[in-house]
RNA sequence: GGAGGGAUACCCAAGCGGCCAACGGGGGCAGACUGUAAAUCUGCUGGCUCAUGCCUUCGGUGGUUCGAAUCCACCUCCCUCCA
């Protein structure tokens, strides 16, 4: 795995700097961003977890051709659903992203609602070397075989900094401490310790978007509908149609597990609908309380203000 | 008009004399978070004090009982079946 970070900070904080847009979905970031770049003459740069997937386009609400074809787009739709994608991919992809921006002396204007993103650009992450798959496939075998306690179990005796650390139903969680221990024999907290440097420096502007709560779920909702009307359900058909694993990520944006649920015949597309703005929902509240206590002091501003907030940052 | 069934906290739903402020689920709120993160996981959820405690709750009103969401009577509303 190549080697993630610039070695020069300085580098990161200059004139082909970065521009960072967070929020939660359907905050309107992406027409802000858009509106930042045609002022800027940046280019766009997806921070968001589920945008990365080809075959989702309509349902993550990603940036129409018409929007593309306006101002440059990067790291949208380049990663096909079969593939599990991850923040360690996502910051390879980023820092060849950013190397060329500088380059070229543009502004990288990074919008999105992944707060780990956020968190991995400005911060660095771990240098964990890739899992080989078989002792990946191995972890997950057993989880599905004997259960989360039983991972955990095994974990309290291989890593157990980590088996404390962790909640014994956290499957997620525990299966990367394990897979990891496994495969290199160092505790996940020690490659922690010696992480990566971070992509993008202190003084890059930043921005949290931050609409009225009810305001939001009243948008998710008319979002949600708008993507049916716009081949939404269509888009899940021909996703559903390629049988992948449903494990992947790409098969848990919001809407699709409901939407190839209806598809199946198992529920009416009005509960799928309800269901899915529901998900989609509980979502906006997570990244309300990820970016109020895992991204410090990132200022805030109503959708309204926030175009005015970042020039004024980017200049001053 | 007759025969049954049902009304439980924001919603669904258990409980069927004390162990019930009342199982469980949903929703809501709060929180955790380093390679699946639109993921995964945790806590709280009648009020007041928030430790022991106290007060008000299980359609309504009475009653039985040391004690009732749980038993009885009547009333109100809903559902099913027969007319």
């Amino acid at each position: 795995m190549p080697v993630v970070g610039t070695k020069d900070m300085s580098e990161a904080q200059d004139a082909g700097g970065a521009i960072l847009i967070a929020g939660p979905t359907a905050s309107g970031k992406s027409a802000l961003a858009l509106a930042l770049a045609e002022r800027l003459g940046g280019v766009i740069v997806n921070a968001d977890s589920m945008q990365v997937y080809r075959d989702l386009r309509i349902i993550t609400a990603r940036p129409t051709p018409d929007e593309e074809a306006r101002v440059s787009h990067r790291l949208y739709g380049h990663v096909d659903a079969a593939v599990n994608s991850s923040v360690g991919r996502y910051m390879v992809d980023a820092a060849a992203v950013l190397a060329e921006t500088r380059r070229a002396g543009r502004p990288a204007i990074f919008v999105g609602g992944t707060g780990l993103y956020f968190k991995a650009l400005t911060t660095g992450l771990a240098a964990v070397p890739p899992i080989p798959p078989d002792i990946r496939a191995g972890v997950r075998e057993r989880l599905a075989r004997d259960g989360v306690p039983a991972l955990h179990a095994e974990l309290a005796r291989r890593d157990p900094a980590a088996a404390a650390r962790l909640n014994v139903n956290d499957r997620t969680r525990v299966s990367r401490a394990l897979e990891v221990v496994e495969a290199t024999g160092r505790p996940l907290a020690e490659w922690q310790r010696d992480g990566l440097p971070p992509l993008v420096g202190p003084s890059a502007p930043r921005l949290f978007l931050a609409p009225d709560r009810a305001a939001l779920y009243a948008r998710i909702d008319a979002r949600f509908d708008a993507m049916l009307g716009s081949g939404g359900l269509e888009e899940a058909r021909a996703l559903a149609a390629r049988r992948l694993d449903p494990a992947l990520p790409a098969m848990k944006a919001h809407g699709i597990p409901w939407l190839m649920r209806h598809l199946a015949g198992e529920m009416t597309l009005e509960a799928a609908a309800r269901q899915a703005k529901l998900d989609t929902r509980h979502y906006a509240k997570r990244q309300f309380t990820w970016f109020r206590h895992q991204l410090g002091e990132w200022p805030r501003a109503a959708p309204e203000a926030a175009l005015e907030a970042l020039i004024r940052a980017w200049a001053g």
